[in-house]
RNA sequence: GCGGAAGUGGCGGAACUGGCAGACGCACCAGCUUGAGGGGCUGGCGCCCGUAAGGGCGUGGGGGUUCGAAUCCCCCCUUCCGCACCA
C-alpha cells in the first residue's frame, strides 16, 4: 500500500508544481469482515477497532509525507457516506437493477457469509481460502448483466489500461455468440421411450455440428430432472443419482478432478435438424447457471462429449471434415479425439459441403425460420449478489411488509443507521436480526408493523463510487453535485494492485454507468488511466503478518527518514513490477540524499548571492553543467508523466548530482565528507571567483532541490527555505526548461564498418548528414578498415550513427 | 488446455521510434583518508584470449528480415500471473 500511495503522491506533487489543480484524496474502505472478526476476537466494537486503525494509519501516511487532501477524507463506515450507498440502492431498486431472488450462492463456512462469483478464487474464498460451498438463500442482486455488452465493448477504448486487465475483464464478462435450439418432444407413438412434457432448450456455439448431436445432457440441477424423476419407475433411485452429482465437491469439479459421469433419464428428445430421437442424460459436468443448463452432445466435435460418449457407448457421428486435402477423412469408428477445428460439413442434410462457419449462420437462420431456435448471445458474467449475513456493512434500506411486500426506505428516512449494540457471534445469521429495535419498524407505505432487511451490503458497493464522492465529500443533500464531478471527472490517474482487475474495476465501471443513466455523471468510464503497481516482496513472499516478513514503514522512517524510503521504493524498479525488499538499497538512497544535502548546504552562500544566468558568457564546463541541469528538468518531468518510469527519473537525478560534484571538483569546491562529525575541522567556505560559475551553480542547485521535491518533499522544503526562498516548492513551481540550453553542442557519433563499431567522430550538433559522412570517412580510426575496399553504401542514421558498408 | 506478461552482468534494473548493450544503484575488489570500525573520496568491475596494445564472444535457444536487432518476424525452451468442463 505504501508503495502505491507514494506513486500517486509523486505524480500529484509534480502536477501541482506544473500548475495543475490537483485533487489527491484519500479515504478509508472501512467496512468489512476483518473489523468484525477482530471485534469478535478481541471483544472490541468494530467501529472502535476501525477508527483506531484509521487514526494509526493516517499518522503513518502523514509521516510518509503523502500530500492528501485530508479535508475531503471519507470513511465508508460512517453514515455520512453509507447513506448514499442506500440512496443509490433505492434508485436501483426502483429501476429493477436491484432485485431479490432465491438462488444457489457461494458460501464461505469460515467467514460465515455469501461470496460474489468474483470473490471465489480457485474454488475458495478470496479472503481466507476456505473451499466454497453452495447454499440456497434469498439474496439481493445488482443487475450488472444489463450492462454486460457495454462493459465489454467499451474496453476497446481503454487504451491506456494494461492489456492484462483488459483481457481479464473480457474473459470475465465472457461473451459468446451461438444459438438456442429446442430439442422437442418425440411425437410418434410406439417408441420404447416415453414422451416428455416439454422441449429441452440447449445453448450451443456450434450449431453447425448439430447433425452430429447424438444425445442431450442436462445439468443435475436442471428443473426437468425432478419432473423426470417423479415420472420414472424408480423416483428414489433417479433422485439419488442426481443428488449425488449435485453434492459433488464443486472445487474438485472446477479443477477437473471429478471424472465425467452421467446417467440415462430414459427419455428421448428429437434433434430438430435430423428429426431423429436422441437419448436425454444427466451429466455432472453440465453447469446449470450457464446458458440453458442443457447442452447437445456432439461427441465427434467436442472433447467433453467425446469422452462421455466413449464411456457410455453413445453413438458418434462425424459431420465436419478438415479441409486439408492431404488429411485422411475422419471416421467415427477410428476417432481418438474430438475434432473441433474448422472444416466442411458432411452428413448434414442440405448443409452438406458448406464450410462450417457458413453452415453455422445458415443453420441458425433455418432454426429461426422453423421456430426451433434462434441466435443468442451468452455471457459468463452473472448478476452481482450483494447480501452479506454480517454486521459491519451498509444496512440494505428495505422494509418487508406483509401487505406491501418489499418497500424501499424513503430518501427522507435515510440513512438507515447501523445500530451500535449488537451481539457478534460469527454464526452466520445476520447479527442485525437479533436487534428488535432495528428490525421492527412501521411499513413506510401502510404504516403497519413490518420488519427491516437484516443483511448488509458487500463492501465492494462502498468502493464502487467513492471516487465521485471525493469531488464533493461534504455534500449532505446528494451523493455529489453533478457539475462538480463534471469538473473533476473522470479520474485521470488511478493506481492500485492487479488484484482489483476484476472485482473493484468492473463494479466501478458498472456503477459509473448507473450514475450516468441516473443523469448524475456524463462520463462512462471512471478511470482514464490505470496503473497496476507491483507488490513489494520480502524473501520472495508477499509481506503479511502471518508470514512475519512485514517491513514496518515507521521503522524505516525512524532509521533512514521518509524521504530515503520514498526515493528507494521509487528507484528500485518500475512501478508496475514486483520488487524484492532489500535493506542495502535503502541505505544507498539515504547515502545519496546525504550527498545532496552536503553539497547544497556547502554551496549555500554561493547560491544565495549568485546572479541569474541571463546575459552571462559561460565557459565549456559551465555550459555542460547548464546542459545537464536543463535536460534533467525535462527528463524527470517526462519520466514521471507520461512515461511513469519513476525509477529512471531517480537515476537522472543521481546523474545530475554526480555531474554537479564533478563540476564542483574541477573548481576546487568540495564539501566535507564528515559533516556529521562535530570534531572534524569545518570545510573551508566555498570560494568562487567567476560570476558565471556562481550563476550556473545556483541554477543547478535551485533546480535540483525543486525537481527532487516530488520524491523527497521534506528534504527539499528544508533546503529550499535555507536557500532563501519564502513560499515553498509548490509555489516556486516546476523549473523552466530551456531547449536551447539543454541541447548538446557537439555529439560523438560511432562509425560502424560492416556492422562493427570501428571508430567515433565528434561533430557539431545539427551537422548535416553529408558533413557527418565526410567526417566519418576521413576519420583516422576508420580509414584502415576502408583500405583497399570498395565503399558500397554509407548510412547516416538520424545524426546518431554512421554505418559504412564495404566489400 | 486457453489467455496475458516477461527472460539483459553476482543482484535491482537502463537502453524512449530498429542505431555505441549494461545508464543509475546495490554488492564486491584495490587504493587514499596517520591504526581499527564507521563515514567520505579515487579507481576497477559482462565473459574469453592477451603483460599490454588489441582481438573475439555476448541480451533464454535456434532460424530469418536489415547496412544495423535486446528491440521486428517464425519455431522452441523457461518463469510468473490470470482463466479454466462456459458447451
Amino acid at each position: 500500500h505504501v508503495r502505491n500511495y507514494m506513486i500517486g503522491d509523486i505524480v500529484a506533487r509534480l502536477k501541482r508544481m506544473q500548475g495543475f489543480n490537483v485533487l489527491h484524496p484519500f479515504g478509508w474502505d472501512a467496512f468489512g469482515l476483518p473489523a468484525e472478526n477482530a471485534a469478535i476476537k478481541n471483544n472490541v466494537h468494530p467501529e472502535k477497532w476501525t477508527l483506531d486503525n484509521i487514526a494509526h494509519m493516517k499518522g503513518q501516511l502523514q509521516r510518509l509525507g503523502i500530500s492528501y487532501a485530508w479535508e475531503r477524507e471519507i470513511a465508508t463506515c460512517l453514515p455520512d457516506y453509507y447513506r448514499w450507498n442506500q440512496w443509490l440502492f433505492t434508485r436501483m431498486f426502483e429501476r429493477g437493477l436491484a432485485y431479490r431472488r432465491r438462488s444457489n450462492v457461494n458460501w464461505c463456512e469460515s467467514c460465515q457469509t455469501v461470496l460474489a462469483n468474483e470473490q471465489v478464487v480457485d474454488g475458495g474464498c478470496w479472503r481466507c481460502g476456505t473451499p466454497v460451498t453452495q447454499r440456497e438463500l434469498e439474496q439481493w442482486c445488482l443487475r450488472i448483466t444489463a450492462y454486460a455488452d457495454e462493459l465489454l465493448e467499451a474496453l476497446d477504448r481503454l487504451d491506456t489500461w494494461p492489456d492484462k486487465v483488459l483481457t481479464m475483464q473480457r474473459n470475465w464478462i465472457g461473451r459468446s455468440e451461438g444459438a438456442r435450439v429446442k430439442f422437442g418432444d418425440p411425437v410418434p407413438p410406439g417408441r420404447t421411450r416415453e414422451r416428455i412434457a416439454a422441449d429441452i432448450e440447449v445453448f450451443t456455439t456450434r450449431i453447425d455440428t448439430i447433425y452430429g448431436a447424438t444425445f442431450v445432457l442436462l445439468a443435475p440441477e436442471h428443473p426437468l430432472v425432478e419432473r423426470f424423476a417423479a415420472a420414472s419407475p424408480d423416483p428414489a433411485a433417479f433422485r439419488g443419482q442426481a443428488a449425488r452429482f449435485r453434492a459433488q465437491d464443486r472445487t474438485a469439479r472446477l479443477t477437473g478432478e471429478v471424472p465425467k459421469e452421467g446417467f440415462d433419464t430414459g427419455r428421448t428428445a428429437v434433434n430438430p435438424f435430423t428429426g431423429q430421437p436422441v437419448p436425454v442424460w444427466v451429466a455432472n459436468f453440465v453447469l446449470v447457471e450457464y446458458g440453458t443448463g442443457a447442452v447437445m452432445g456432439v461427441p465427434a466435435h467436442d472433447q467433453r462429449d467425446f469422452e462421455f460418449a466413449k464411456k457410455y457407448n453413445l453413438p458418434i457421428v462425424v459431420v465436419v471434415q478438415p479441409e486439408d486435402a492431404a488429411a485422411v477423412p475422419l471416421e467415427a469408428a477410428t476417432l481418438d479425439a474430438a475434432f473441433d477445428g474448422e472444416g466442411r460439413l458432411t452428413a448434414s442434410g442440405p448443409f452438406t459441403g458448406m464450410r462450417a462457419q457458413d453452415g453455422n449462420r445458415r443453420m441458425t437462420e433455418d432454426a429461426r425460420s422453423r421456430g426451433v431456435g434462434e441466435g443468442a448471445v451468452q455471457f459468463r458474467l452473472k448478476d452481482w449478489g450483494i447480501s452479506r449475513q454480517r454486521y459491519w456493512g451498509t444496512p440494505i434500506p428495505i422494509v418487508h411488509c406483509e401487505s406491501c411486500g418489499m418497500v424501499a426506505v424513503p430518501d427522507a428516512d435515510l440513512p438507515v443507521v447501523l445500530p451500535k449494540v449488537v451481539e457478534f457471534t460469527g454464526r452466520g445469521d445476520s447479527p442485525l436480526a437479533h436487534v428488535p429495535e432495528f428490525v421492527n419498524t412501521p411499513c413506510p407505505t401502510c404504516g403497519r408493523p413490518a420488519k427491516r432487511e437484516t443483511d448488509t451490503m458487500d463492501t465492494f458497493v462502498d468502493s464502487s463510487w467513492y471516487f465521485y464522492r471525493f469531488c464533493d465529500a461534504r455534500n449532505d443533500r446528494a451523493p455529489f453535485d453533478p457539475d462538480t464531478v463534471a469538473y473533476w471527472g473522470p479520474v485521470d490517474f488511478y493506481s492500485g494492485g492487479v488484484e482489483h482487475a476484476i472485482l473493484h474495476l468492473i463494479y466501478s465501471r458498472f456503477f459509473s454507468r448507473v450514475f450516468r443513466d441516473l443523469g448524475l455523471v456524463k462520463i462512462d468510464e471512471p478511470f482514464a488511466r490505470l496503473l497496476t503497481q507491483g507488490m513489494v516482496l520480502k524473501n520472495g513472499d508477499v509481506m503479511s503478518k502471518s508470514k512475519g516478513n512485514v517491513v514496518d514503514p515507521d521503522d524505516m522512517i525512524a532509521r533512514f527518514g521518509a524521504d530515503a524510503l520514498r526515493l528507494y521504493v521509487m528507484f528500485v524498479a518500475p512501478p508496475e513490477k514486483e520488487v524484492e525488499w532489500i535493506d542495502t538499497g535503502l541505505e544507498g538512497a539515504a547515502r545519496f540524499l546525504a550527498r545532496v544535502w552536503r553539497m547544497v548546504d556547502y554551496l549555500m552562500p554561493v547560491v544565495v548571492s549568485a546572479a541569474p544566468p541571463a546575459g552571462l558568457t559561460f565557459d565549456a564546463d559551465e555550459r555542460a553543467l547548464r546542459r545537464r541541469t536543463h535536460s534533467t528538468v525535462r527528463r524527470v518531468a517526462q519520466d514521471i508523466d507520461p512515461r511513469m518510469h519513476l525509477n529512471t527519473a531517480v537515476s537522472a537525478l543521481m546523474e545530475m548530482v554526480n555531474d554537479l560534484y564533478a563540476f564542483a571538483d574541477k573548481r576546487g569546491l568540495r564539501p566535507s565528507g564528515r559533516a556529521e562529525d562535530p570534531a572534524a575541522p569545518p570545510a573551508p567556505p566555498p570560494k568562487v571567483d567567476r560570476l558565471e560559475t556562481a550563476a550556473v551553480l545556483a541554477e543547478a542547485v535551485n533546480a535540483l532541490v525543486l525537481i527532487l521535491s516530488p520524491f523527497t518533499p521534506h528534504l527539499s522544503e528544508e533546503l529550499w527555505e535555507r536557500l532563501g526562498h519564502k513560499n515553498g516548492v509548490v509555489a516556486a513551481g516546476w523549473p523552466a526548461f530551456d531547449e536551447a540550453v539543454a541541447k548538446d553542442e557537439e555529439v560523438e557519433i560511432p562509425v560502424q564498418v560492416n556492422g562493427k563499431v570501428r571508430g567515433r567522430i565528434i561533430v557539431p550538433a545539427g551537422a548535416s548528414d553529408a558533413d557527418i559522412e565526410a567526417a566519418a570517412l576521413a576519420s583516422a580510426q576508420v580509414r584502415p578498415y576502408l583500405e583497399g575496399k570498395r565503399v558500397i553504401k554509407v548510412i547516416v542514421a538520424r545524426g546518431r550513427l554512421v554505418s559504412v558498408v564495404v566489400s
